[in-house]
RNA sequence: GCCGAAGUGGCGGAAUUGGUAGACGCGCACGACUCAAAAUCGUGUUCCUUCGGGAGUGUGGGUUCGAUUCCCACCUUCGGUACCA
């Protein structure tokens, strides 16, 4: 061969590790073992993008190198394959999702293999295989199956639970239930039915069923993923979507709230990814108050982290979507807070969060006393009041609470000062603590021991109590489709859920006619025929959400071929926790806290042996794609093009840059592409239809995936991988482009060359090496293996370039030189590494040799080039050997004439000297 | 809005703990080789400049002999915001 090709080199050798399963990994106790986790990739159909790669191919360097330094390495891949694209896919086309999907699969592991990643392809786990889901289906079971008691801070089997009932009833059980559980006796258990029990048991357990709102989007007869909502409008159609409650399956996460706050301590995780699960989960301290309604037997509870601001309350809102607010409202306000709950609860609460300027609310009529004052303050319901968070009541404080000011200021409510120093400010809310005022007992207190006093009295007297709160809520697990886990549960004549037995698992999705929901409004099984348990009992019709496969996978890549537990002690005792984990920020609050949550179950139920499954955590940044976007109006079936968007009243929409070229829209492909446009109107500009461009997220459904493929067709994948390392730091996102690549193509040919000469004869002689060429190696071993350390890929680049054009300049052709910088950069540039390894003599492959050993005697240096500064500007330097004391420095640098003519012959104010850094000379 | 991150030449980026800002690569310009082109090699390339020098790491302040790095305020972009995965 007389150039390089990686045409023929890489296929040879993916064929040559496929063949010999080089990457099998076994539990071996005699060997350090160390697991490098890859996040699990939805196969979409778009296929494999660029953005992939960028962890996959860092984690692979990782993986390749711990092998060379003597590491039994578990690196593993599978597929998250249920999931809304494949779904919407079959709705489209009445394809069976499983066909699409077993396609995309088949695609995204042709690319994953193109691109040279080291995988052990016999531990691969798919979510959608029946062998899979069993046993996501059966930690569903052991998590209905247990109950949550915070005295032990641990889940236990529900019998404990039901001994404690027997003997004691439930009023001393410490455990995580719903609110409002009843409290009861023994007797009064054992006097329970049957089915009362169960009921009363379902509070307890660690999935429950419960009502939760979801976005139903009548015209489209579905439920709508958040993502699928804009404005609330459907994404696709533009169709009016409302939230509606429906019965849902939960997973009481809040349960280990504390526990996954408290075990952030001993993870090796950014400190940003921490604060965001801590803020996620939100834990504050303050107390519940109670509120008697006027004239009305009913009293509200609010939660507050200021009760020491309870003299302030001027007013209370209640949530819209709260239970009483019907009751609340008097005779003459009925019509007006109708419509404003009813235009509210169809506001997505981000929304209602995000839109702080557009306030609004409306007075129900009634009033509320305060327990502190005894006085009437007017209860208004607003939707700054989300009924999720806390108790859905909130006292409002408008000196000291920024929303609550600003409402208050709008519709001209009294604004009462309770800390000293607000009484003259236009704003109060600008000092939230200090000495309280016009505040009763609490007069003259600081605000934290005010905080403290009010709830002692509240307590006292029977008012409020103290309370832990938290942000985070109980997931909702069960989703209205058909492509994801059936639920393991059927239903008896009482409503009563059942399980079906384990040994009976796993319950496989059933076929159906259709992809939608039925007439009734069920979910798409609903359409199954005869899918019931036994015959008789109907089973569950929601399915699993695509985070419950994706909890659990990286136990299942241990021992995946298992069919009597979900992973073997062994397997699980040896690979533990995963040792790296790279993956970007976008799970830091999904799937990174589900998955912790099921790992510290599993852990509690002891079926594994450590409680946090990701020690190490990196996260990589993002490949943005160029997404284009066209505009719709609102409520005709016409497009703008995008300099006229702001003449109209329309909805974004995305389309596939595909059909884009130069931002330009082809209209005709447009239409073929969505046929529902098929005969929209299209307003021009200049007699071209022009898009939006953004640069974001590369997903499927913002249609801006771009693949890998032509680029290792045309440049090979050991230059895909080492570009995509030297576009930059791992962690920082950036939109994809290939500008640089013609660099690293250089390089490779470069080095390439080290080893043969112009006609190809392959070069590389026996000569020992000089000291300079092992100076230029062992700089470079050096460097690389810090830079692995630290995960930072790009600068190995830049130093494996310098380290060949150096060799190059020196004309070293000699195998102790090269051989070593083949093993160095073998993580990097496999392909390549093995072909020149072979040529070499090797018989064995590159990954089974051991890491060179950096020498510092190479690289010692015995003098320094100091800058000399003068004044903080850099104006001459001089090299001093690195035995000479800083006190001669000094001497002989006032001495230098760059530095006389500077300090302009004045004696100088101070000279500092670093060692081996700098000298500055300030006059 | 809230939570998190980022911002350095024409472009991607480097600068390990507060110590020479712009490594490495792309692009561009010029030169060599060539009938020519490609490829390759070499030189130059932050900006301004009266050629002395001056300015400069999103913006404005601060700490320091010295700040891309530390502190305060702000701007812009990206990720998440509970049914995308």
């Amino acid at each position: 061969m007389a150039t390089y090709n990686h045409k023929e080199i890489e296929p040879k050798w993916q064929k040559y590790w496929d063949e010999h399963q080089v990457f099998r990994a076994e539990v071996d106790p005699q060997k350090p073992k160390f697991y490098v986790l890859d996040m699990f990739p939805y196969p979409s159909g778009a296929g494999l993008h660029v953005g992939h790669p960028l962890g996959y191919i860092a984690s692979d360097i990782v993986s390749r190198f711990k092998r060379n330094k003597g590491y039994n390495v578990l690196h593993p891949m599978g597929f998250d394959a249920f999931g809304l694209p494949a779904e919407q896919y079959a709705i489209q086309t009445g394809q069976h999702p499983a066909i699409t999907t077993e396609q995309n699969i088949k695609r995204y592991k042709e690319q994953l293999k193109g691109i040279g990643l080291s995988y052990d392809w016999d531990k691969e786990v798919q979510t959608c295989d029946p062998k899979y889901y069993k046993w996501t289906q059966w930690i569903f079971e052991q998590l209905f199956k247990s109950w949550y008691n915070r005295d032990k801070q641990q889940a236990e089997p529900v019998e404990t639970l039901t001994a404690i009932f027997k003997k004691e009833g439930n009023a001393d059980v410490n455990a995580a239930c719903d609110e409002g559980t009843p409290v009861f006796t023994a007797e009064e258990w054992k006097a329970m039915s049957e089915a009362d029990k169960q009921q009363m048991l379902l509070k307890y357990r660690l999935t429950y069923p419960a009502y939760a709102l979801v976005n139903w989007c009548p015209a489209l007869g579905t439920v709508l993923a958040n993502d699928e909502v804009k404005d609330g409008f459907s994404e696709r159609g533009g169709h009016p979507v409302e939230r509606k409650k429906m019965r849902q399956w939960m997973m009481r996460i809040t349960a280990y709230a504390d526990r996954l706050l408290d075990n952030l301590q001993k993870l090796d995780w950014s400190e940003a990814m921490k604060e965001m699960q801590t803020n996620w989960i939100g834990k504050s301290y303050g107390c519940e108050l109670d509120f008697k309604v006027d004239s009305k037997d009913i009293t509200l509870t609010c939660f507050t982290t200021r009760p020491d601001t309870v003299f302030g309350v001027t007013y209370m809102v209640i949530a819209p979507e709260h239970e009483l607010v019907r009751e609340l409202t008097t005779p003459d306000k009925k019509e007006e807070v109708e419509q404003y709950v009813k235009k509210a609860s169809n506001r997505s609460e981000r929304e209602r969060m995000s839109e702080v300027k557009a306030i609004s609310g409306v007075f129900t009529g009634s009033y509320v006393i305060n327990p502190f004052t005894d006085e009437k303050v007017p209860l208004w319901v607003a939707d700054y009041v989300l009924a999720g968070y806390g108790t859905g009541v909130v006292m409002a404080v408008p000196s000291s609470d920024d929303r609550d000011f600003r409402f208050a200021r709008y519709y001209g409510l009294p604004i009462r000062r309770v800390i000293a120093g607000t009484e003259e400010l236009e704003d109060p809310t600008v000092k939230k603590h200090g000495k309280m005022i016009n505040s009763g007992f609490i007069n003259s207190m600081e605000s934290e021991e005010a905080v403290q006093a009010v709830i002692k009295y509240a307590e006292e007297h029977g008012i409020g109590r103290a309370k832990v709160n938290y942000k985070i809520r109980d997931a909702v697990f069960s989703r209205q489709r058909y492509w994801g886990e059936p639920v393991p549960v059927y239903y008896t004549d009482d409503g009563i859920p059942h399980l079906v037995p384990e040994d009976e698992l796993p319950v496989e999705l059933p076929p159906v006619d259709e992809y939608l929901p039925t007439e009734t409004g069920d979910p798409p099984l609903g359409r199954a025929k005869d899918w019931k348990y036994k015959g008789k009992y109907p089973y569950e019709l929601t399915t699993m959400p695509g985070w419950a496969g994706s909890s659990w996978y990286f136990l299942r890549y241990m021992d995946p071929h298992n069919e009597k537990a979900l992973v073997s002690a062994e397997a699980v005792k040896y690979w533990n926790s995963v040792d790296l984990y790279i993956g970007g920020t976008e799970h830091a609050t999904g799937h990174l806290l589900y998955s912790r949550f099921w790992n510290n179950f599993l852990y509690d139920r002891g079926y594994i042996f450590h409680d946090e499954p990701f020690q190490k955590l990196v996260n990589q940044g993002m490949i943005q794609g160029r997404s284009n976007t066209v505009y719709k109006l609102k409520d005709e079936h016409k497009f703008v093009s995008a300099g006229l968007k702001d003449q109209y009243d329309v909805i974004e929409l995305h389309v596939d840059v595909n059909i884009v070229h130069n931002d330009k829209l082809d209209i005709e492909a447009f239409k073929k592409w969505r046929p529902e446009y098929a005969d929209a109107e299209f307003v021009m500009e200049n007699g071209e239809f022009k898009c939006g461009v953004l640069v974001e997220k590369m997903s499927k459904s913002k249609y801006n995936t771009v693949t890998p493929d032509a680029m290792i067709e045309k440049y090979g994948a050991d230059n895909l991988r080492m570009y995509e390392m030297f576009l930059g730091p791992i962690e920082l996102s950036k939109p994809w482009n290939t500008h640089g690549i013609d660099g690293v193509a250089k390089f490779l040919r470069k080095l390439w060359g080290l080893f043969h000469d112009e006609k190809g004869n392959f070069i590389v002689t026996d000569e020992p090496a000089r000291a300079e060429e092992h100076k230029v190696l062992h700089k470079t071993i050096r460097k690389v293996e810090q830079d692995i350390e630290n995960l930072s890929f790009n600068t190995s680049v830049s130093e494996f370039m310098i380290c060949v054009n150096e060799l190059s300049r020196l004309g070293c052709h000699k195998r102790e030189i090269l051989e070593k910088l083949l093993i160095v950069l073998s993580p990097f540039a496999p392909h390549i590494s093995e072909e020149l390894w072979s040529k070499l003599g090797h018989e064995k492959s590159i990954i089974f040799a051991s890491y060179p050993e950096f020498n510092p005697e190479y690289i010692k240096e015995d003098e320094h080039e100091y800058p000399i500064m003068v004044n903080g500007k850099l104006r001459t330097k001089i090299k001093f050997p690195l035995t000479k004391n800083p006190k001669e420095i000094e001497a002989e640098v006032l001495e230098n004439e760059v530095v006389r003519k500077w300090t302009d012959g004045k004696p100088p104010k101070k000279v500092i000297v670093v060692p081996k850094k700098i000298v500055n000379v300030v006059v």
